[in-house]
DNA sequence: ATACCTGCAAATGTTTTGCGACTAA
DNA sequence: TTAGTCGCAAAACATTTGCAGGTAT
Protein backbone atom coordinates (compact mmCIF):
# COMPACT_ATOMS: atom_id res chain seq x y z
CA UNK A 1 0.00 0.00 0.00
CA UNK A 2 1.61 3.11 -1.59
CA UNK A 3 0.84 6.93 -0.06
CA UNK A 4 -1.11 8.58 -2.62
CA UNK A 5 -1.74 12.18 -2.96
CA UNK A 6 -5.40 11.11 -1.87
CA UNK A 7 -3.74 9.58 1.51
CA UNK A 8 -2.12 13.18 1.71
CA UNK A 9 -5.14 15.24 1.44
CA UNK A 10 -6.98 13.16 3.93
CA UNK A 11 -4.54 12.85 6.70
CA UNK A 12 -4.19 16.91 5.97
CA UNK A 13 -8.40 17.24 6.75
CA UNK A 14 -7.99 14.33 9.57
CA UNK A 15 -5.32 16.61 11.15
CA UNK A 16 -7.01 19.96 10.95
CA UNK A 17 -10.24 18.33 12.31
CA UNK A 18 -8.31 16.72 15.29
CA UNK A 19 -9.30 13.40 13.52
CA UNK A 20 -7.38 9.89 13.47
CA UNK A 21 -5.69 8.42 10.38
CA UNK A 22 -6.90 4.52 11.27
CA UNK A 23 -6.19 1.76 9.34
CA UNK A 24 -9.80 1.19 8.60
CA UNK A 25 -10.31 4.97 6.84
CA UNK A 26 -6.82 4.12 4.63
CA UNK A 27 -8.45 0.77 3.43
CA UNK A 28 -12.13 2.21 2.78
CA UNK A 29 -10.09 5.46 1.00
CA UNK A 30 -7.87 2.97 -1.47
CA UNK A 31 -10.65 0.81 -2.42
CA UNK A 32 -12.38 3.96 -3.02
CA UNK A 33 -10.08 4.98 -5.09
CA UNK A 34 -9.68 1.91 -6.52
CA UNK A 35 -13.09 1.86 -8.23
CA UNK A 36 -14.03 3.93 -11.75
CA UNK A 37 -16.13 6.46 -11.38
CA UNK A 38 -19.24 5.69 -9.21
CA UNK A 39 -19.67 3.26 -6.23
CA UNK A 40 -22.79 3.15 -3.04
CA UNK A 41 -21.69 2.63 0.16
CA UNK A 42 -22.96 -0.78 -0.10
CA UNK A 43 -20.67 -1.88 -3.24
CA UNK A 44 -17.96 -0.02 -1.70
CA UNK A 45 -18.41 -2.54 1.11
CA UNK A 46 -18.89 -5.22 -0.34
CA UNK A 47 -15.41 -4.97 -2.46
CA UNK A 48 -14.23 -4.55 0.93
CA UNK A 49 -15.46 -7.13 2.39
CA UNK A 50 -13.50 -9.75 0.02
CA UNK A 51 -9.98 -9.08 1.81
CA UNK A 52 -11.12 -7.42 5.15
CA UNK A 53 -14.08 -8.86 6.66
CA UNK A 54 -13.82 -7.52 9.68
CA UNK A 55 -14.73 -3.65 8.45
CA UNK A 56 -18.57 -3.29 9.01
CA UNK A 57 -21.33 -0.96 7.05
CA UNK A 58 -21.09 1.41 9.38
CA UNK A 59 -17.82 2.68 9.23
CA UNK A 60 -18.05 2.94 5.42
CA UNK A 61 -20.19 4.96 5.71
CA UNK A 62 -19.01 7.21 8.04
CA UNK A 63 -15.75 7.30 6.19
CA UNK A 64 -17.15 8.03 2.62
CA UNK A 65 -18.77 11.15 4.34
CA UNK A 66 -15.55 12.17 5.86
CA UNK A 67 -14.06 11.80 1.70
CA UNK A 68 -17.12 13.74 0.90
CA UNK A 69 -16.08 16.54 3.11
CA UNK A 70 -12.03 16.26 3.13
CA UNK A 71 -12.57 17.13 -0.57
CA UNK A 72 -12.14 13.77 -2.09
CA UNK A 73 -15.51 12.59 -3.17
CA UNK A 74 -18.61 13.56 -4.16
CA UNK A 75 -22.42 12.76 -3.34
CA UNK A 76 -24.37 11.91 -5.88
CA UNK A 77 -28.20 10.93 -6.50
CA UNK A 78 -29.60 9.34 -9.85
CA UNK A 79 -33.41 8.53 -10.00
CA UNK A 80 -33.12 5.12 -7.28
CA UNK A 81 -33.05 5.73 -3.81
CA UNK A 82 -29.48 4.68 -3.27
CA UNK A 83 -26.18 7.69 -2.77
CA UNK A 84 -23.68 7.07 -5.05
CA UNK A 85 -19.78 8.42 -4.14
CA UNK A 86 -18.02 9.58 -7.37
CA UNK A 87 -14.16 10.83 -7.23
CA UNK A 88 -13.71 14.65 -6.64
CA UNK A 89 -9.87 14.83 -6.93
CA UNK A 90 -7.86 14.98 -9.65
CA UNK A 91 -11.18 14.84 -11.87
CA UNK A 92 -12.59 17.44 -13.12
CA UNK A 93 -15.87 18.20 -12.66
CA UNK A 94 -18.58 16.70 -14.89
CA UNK A 95 -22.55 16.08 -15.56
CA UNK A 96 -24.03 13.24 -16.85
CA UNK A 97 -25.87 11.29 -19.57
CA UNK A 98 -27.84 8.46 -18.11
CA UNK A 99 -29.34 5.77 -20.35
CA UNK A 100 -32.88 5.24 -19.08
CA UNK A 101 -32.87 2.05 -20.79
CA UNK A 102 -29.91 0.40 -19.80
CA UNK A 103 -29.00 2.59 -16.90
CA UNK A 104 -25.51 3.52 -18.35
CA UNK A 105 -23.91 6.84 -17.80
CA UNK A 106 -21.75 8.88 -20.02
CA UNK A 107 -19.36 11.57 -17.89
CA UNK A 108 -19.39 14.58 -20.08
CA UNK A 109 -18.74 18.07 -19.65
CA UNK A 110 -19.50 21.39 -21.02
CA UNK A 111 -17.36 24.59 -20.26
CA UNK A 112 -20.02 27.08 -22.21
CA UNK A 113 -22.88 25.40 -20.24
CA UNK A 114 -20.97 26.46 -17.11
CA UNK A 115 -20.26 30.20 -17.94
CA UNK A 116 -23.67 30.45 -19.08
CA UNK A 117 -24.81 28.98 -15.34
CA UNK A 118 -22.84 31.52 -13.76
CA UNK A 119 -24.40 34.31 -15.81
CA UNK A 120 -28.16 32.96 -14.55
CA UNK A 121 -26.54 32.79 -11.10
CA UNK A 122 -25.69 36.49 -11.43
CA UNK A 123 -28.76 37.73 -12.95
CA UNK A 124 -30.33 36.07 -9.52
CA UNK A 125 -27.70 37.50 -7.68
CA UNK A 126 -26.93 33.78 -6.71
CA UNK A 127 -23.16 32.65 -5.64
CA UNK A 128 -22.69 29.26 -7.29
CA UNK A 129 -20.56 26.54 -5.02
CA UNK A 130 -21.51 23.82 -7.27
CA UNK A 131 -23.78 22.24 -9.43
CA UNK A 132 -25.24 18.97 -10.80
CA UNK A 133 -26.81 18.62 -14.55
CA UNK A 134 -28.19 15.50 -16.02
CA UNK A 135 -29.33 14.42 -19.07
CA UNK A 136 -31.44 11.23 -19.28
CA UNK A 137 -32.58 10.30 -22.65
CA UNK A 138 -31.42 6.85 -25.02
CA UNK A 139 -28.09 6.05 -25.35
CA UNK A 140 -26.59 5.17 -28.74
CA UNK A 141 -26.77 2.06 -27.99
CA UNK A 142 -29.96 1.35 -27.11
CA UNK A 143 -31.24 3.88 -29.68
CA UNK A 144 -32.11 1.57 -32.31
CA UNK A 145 -33.81 -1.24 -29.81
CA UNK B 1 -64.42 21.25 -5.52
CA UNK B 2 -64.60 22.42 -9.00
CA UNK B 3 -63.45 20.17 -12.10
CA UNK B 4 -60.17 21.45 -12.94
CA UNK B 5 -58.17 21.38 -16.26
CA UNK B 6 -55.82 18.88 -14.36
CA UNK B 7 -58.54 16.51 -12.86
CA UNK B 8 -59.32 15.88 -16.55
CA UNK B 9 -56.19 15.13 -17.95
CA UNK B 10 -56.39 12.69 -14.46
CA UNK B 11 -59.68 11.18 -15.63
CA UNK B 12 -58.37 10.81 -19.32
CA UNK B 13 -55.55 8.98 -18.12
CA UNK B 14 -57.23 6.60 -15.59
CA UNK B 15 -60.19 5.90 -18.14
CA UNK B 16 -57.23 4.60 -20.86
CA UNK B 17 -55.48 2.58 -18.10
CA UNK B 18 -58.80 0.83 -17.07
CA UNK B 19 -58.65 2.71 -13.34
CA UNK B 20 -60.96 4.20 -11.23
CA UNK B 21 -61.31 8.06 -10.20
CA UNK B 22 -62.04 7.91 -6.67
CA UNK B 23 -62.47 10.82 -4.00
CA UNK B 24 -59.28 10.17 -2.61
CA UNK B 25 -57.55 10.39 -6.10
CA UNK B 26 -59.78 13.36 -6.29
CA UNK B 27 -58.67 14.96 -3.02
CA UNK B 28 -54.78 14.22 -3.30
CA UNK B 29 -55.14 15.67 -6.49
CA UNK B 30 -56.25 18.91 -5.23
CA UNK B 31 -54.08 19.15 -1.99
CA UNK B 32 -51.32 18.98 -4.69
CA UNK B 33 -52.55 21.45 -6.83
CA UNK B 34 -53.12 23.66 -3.99
CA UNK B 35 -49.66 23.44 -2.89
CA UNK B 36 -46.86 25.89 -4.55
CA UNK B 37 -44.23 24.19 -6.34
CA UNK B 38 -42.97 21.73 -4.82
CA UNK B 39 -43.96 18.43 -1.95
CA UNK B 40 -42.65 15.19 -0.54
CA UNK B 41 -45.67 13.15 0.00
CA UNK B 42 -45.17 12.73 3.72
CA UNK B 43 -45.88 16.99 3.42
CA UNK B 44 -48.88 16.43 1.34
CA UNK B 45 -50.17 13.64 3.57
CA UNK B 46 -49.91 15.99 6.58
CA UNK B 47 -51.98 18.64 4.75
CA UNK B 48 -54.69 16.15 3.42
CA UNK B 49 -54.89 14.71 7.07
CA UNK B 50 -56.32 18.09 8.23
CA UNK B 51 -59.43 18.00 6.09
CA UNK B 52 -59.88 13.91 5.24
CA UNK B 53 -58.11 12.04 8.65
CA UNK B 54 -59.30 9.21 6.83
CA UNK B 55 -56.69 8.90 3.77
CA UNK B 56 -53.76 7.12 4.44
CA UNK B 57 -50.02 7.68 3.50
CA UNK B 58 -49.48 4.58 1.49
CA UNK B 59 -52.60 6.18 -1.09
CA UNK B 60 -51.13 9.44 -1.21
CA UNK B 61 -47.75 7.81 -2.47
CA UNK B 62 -49.77 5.36 -4.68
CA UNK B 63 -51.64 8.46 -6.20
CA UNK B 64 -48.63 11.52 -6.44
CA UNK B 65 -47.16 7.76 -8.73
CA UNK B 66 -50.48 8.00 -10.78
CA UNK B 67 -50.03 11.97 -11.03
CA UNK B 68 -46.14 11.77 -12.33
CA UNK B 69 -47.69 8.89 -15.12
CA UNK B 70 -50.49 11.09 -16.10
CA UNK B 71 -48.22 13.85 -16.89
CA UNK B 72 -49.11 16.05 -13.93
CA UNK B 73 -46.05 15.75 -11.75
CA UNK B 74 -42.59 15.17 -11.99
CA UNK B 75 -40.49 13.40 -9.04
CA UNK B 76 -37.39 15.44 -8.06
CA UNK B 77 -34.26 14.49 -6.16
CA UNK B 78 -32.37 17.58 -4.17
CA UNK B 79 -29.50 16.48 -1.66
CA UNK B 80 -31.75 14.84 0.95
CA UNK B 81 -33.02 11.35 0.38
CA UNK B 82 -36.92 12.49 0.31
CA UNK B 83 -38.46 12.27 -3.11
CA UNK B 84 -40.09 16.11 -3.78
CA UNK B 85 -42.95 16.28 -6.61
CA UNK B 86 -43.45 19.31 -8.16
CA UNK B 87 -45.95 20.74 -10.84
CA UNK B 88 -46.00 19.33 -14.62
CA UNK B 89 -49.04 20.23 -16.48
CA UNK B 90 -49.90 24.44 -17.22
CA UNK B 91 -45.85 24.64 -15.70
CA UNK B 92 -43.09 24.91 -18.04
CA UNK B 93 -40.03 23.31 -17.52
CA UNK B 94 -37.48 24.78 -14.70
CA UNK B 95 -34.36 24.10 -13.44
CA UNK B 96 -33.04 25.29 -9.60
CA UNK B 97 -31.28 27.66 -7.62
CA UNK B 98 -30.46 25.56 -4.30
CA UNK B 99 -29.59 28.06 -1.41
CA UNK B 100 -27.51 25.71 0.91
CA UNK B 101 -27.13 27.82 3.92
CA UNK B 102 -31.26 28.80 4.04
CA UNK B 103 -32.26 25.63 2.09
CA UNK B 104 -34.49 28.05 -0.03
CA UNK B 105 -35.15 27.45 -3.95
CA UNK B 106 -35.68 29.08 -7.10
CA UNK B 107 -36.80 28.27 -10.11
CA UNK B 108 -35.13 29.47 -13.13
CA UNK B 109 -34.82 28.71 -16.88
CA UNK B 110 -32.34 29.67 -19.15
CA UNK B 111 -33.16 28.92 -23.07
CA UNK B 112 -29.42 29.13 -23.89
CA UNK B 113 -28.84 26.48 -21.56
CA UNK B 114 -31.13 24.07 -22.75
CA UNK B 115 -29.95 24.54 -26.45
CA UNK B 116 -26.42 23.91 -25.72
CA UNK B 117 -27.65 20.75 -23.80
CA UNK B 118 -29.03 19.47 -26.87
CA UNK B 119 -26.08 20.09 -28.87
CA UNK B 120 -23.51 18.28 -25.69
CA UNK B 121 -26.61 15.11 -26.39
CA UNK B 122 -26.52 14.95 -30.11
CA UNK B 123 -22.72 15.26 -30.00
CA UNK B 124 -22.85 11.94 -28.10
CA UNK B 125 -25.52 10.48 -30.26
CA UNK B 126 -27.93 10.59 -27.00
CA UNK B 127 -31.36 11.52 -27.35
CA UNK B 128 -32.71 13.43 -24.51
CA UNK B 129 -36.07 12.99 -22.86
CA UNK B 130 -35.47 15.02 -20.40
CA UNK B 131 -33.22 16.90 -17.63
CA UNK B 132 -32.45 17.89 -14.04
CA UNK B 133 -30.15 20.94 -13.48
CA UNK B 134 -29.02 22.40 -10.34
CA UNK B 135 -27.42 25.41 -8.98
CA UNK B 136 -26.05 24.66 -5.00
CA UNK B 137 -24.89 27.99 -3.17
CA UNK B 138 -25.81 31.15 -1.36
CA UNK B 139 -28.79 33.39 -2.08
CA UNK B 140 -29.20 36.99 -1.52
CA UNK B 141 -30.65 36.67 1.47
CA UNK B 142 -28.18 34.81 2.90
CA UNK B 143 -24.83 36.14 1.26
CA UNK B 144 -24.63 38.88 3.75
CA UNK B 145 -25.06 36.39 6.87
C1' DA C 1 -70.50 -8.35 -10.91
C1' DT C 2 -65.93 -7.61 -10.80
C1' DA C 3 -61.83 -5.28 -11.22
C1' DC C 4 -59.77 -2.02 -8.95
C1' DC C 5 -58.86 0.69 -4.37
C1' DT C 6 -58.44 1.54 0.27
C1' DG C 7 -56.36 1.84 5.06
C1' DC C 8 -53.76 -0.56 8.05
C1' DA C 9 -49.83 -2.70 9.66
C1' DA C 10 -45.99 -5.17 8.54
C1' DA C 11 -42.04 -5.43 5.45
C1' DT C 12 -38.41 -3.44 2.92
C1' DG C 13 -34.07 -1.20 1.98
C1' DT C 14 -30.88 2.46 3.01
C1' DT C 15 -28.56 5.02 6.31
C1' DT C 16 -27.68 6.41 11.20
C1' DT C 17 -26.79 5.81 16.04
C1' DG C 18 -25.85 4.03 20.90
C1' DC C 19 -22.72 1.39 23.16
C1' DG C 20 -18.81 -0.93 25.34
C1' DA C 21 -14.39 -2.24 23.80
C1' DC C 22 -10.32 -0.52 21.31
C1' DT C 23 -6.53 2.49 19.30
C1' DA C 24 -3.89 6.42 17.23
C1' DA C 25 -1.49 10.34 18.73
C1' DT D 1 -3.66 9.20 28.61
C1' DT D 2 -7.60 10.24 26.25
C1' DA D 3 -10.36 11.80 22.60
C1' DG D 4 -11.72 9.72 18.82
C1' DT D 5 -13.02 4.98 16.51
C1' DC D 6 -14.60 0.56 15.79
C1' DG D 7 -18.08 -3.31 14.84
C1' DC D 8 -22.30 -4.73 16.09
C1' DA D 9 -27.07 -4.65 16.50
C1' DA D 10 -30.84 -1.83 17.01
C1' DA D 11 -33.11 2.34 15.45
C1' DA D 12 -34.59 5.56 12.24
C1' DC D 13 -36.33 6.87 8.05
C1' DA D 14 -38.83 6.94 3.57
C1' DT D 15 -41.29 4.03 0.74
C1' DT D 16 -43.69 -0.33 -0.65
C1' DT D 17 -46.65 -4.26 -0.18
C1' DG D 18 -50.07 -8.00 1.44
C1' DC D 19 -54.44 -8.37 2.83
C1' DA D 20 -59.40 -8.26 3.83
C1' DG D 21 -63.01 -5.29 3.26
C1' DG D 22 -64.98 -1.45 0.32
C1' DT D 23 -66.20 1.03 -4.16
C1' DA D 24 -66.49 2.88 -8.99
C1' DT D 25 -68.02 1.49 -13.35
Amino acid sequence: MNISKEEDILTEYLKKKDLKLTGQRKIILDAFLGVECHVTAEELYEIIKHNNPEIGVATVYRTLKILCEAGLANEVKFSDKVTHYEHLFDHQHHDHLICVKCGQYTEVCDPEIEELQQKLAERNKFKVLRHRMELYGICKNCIGK
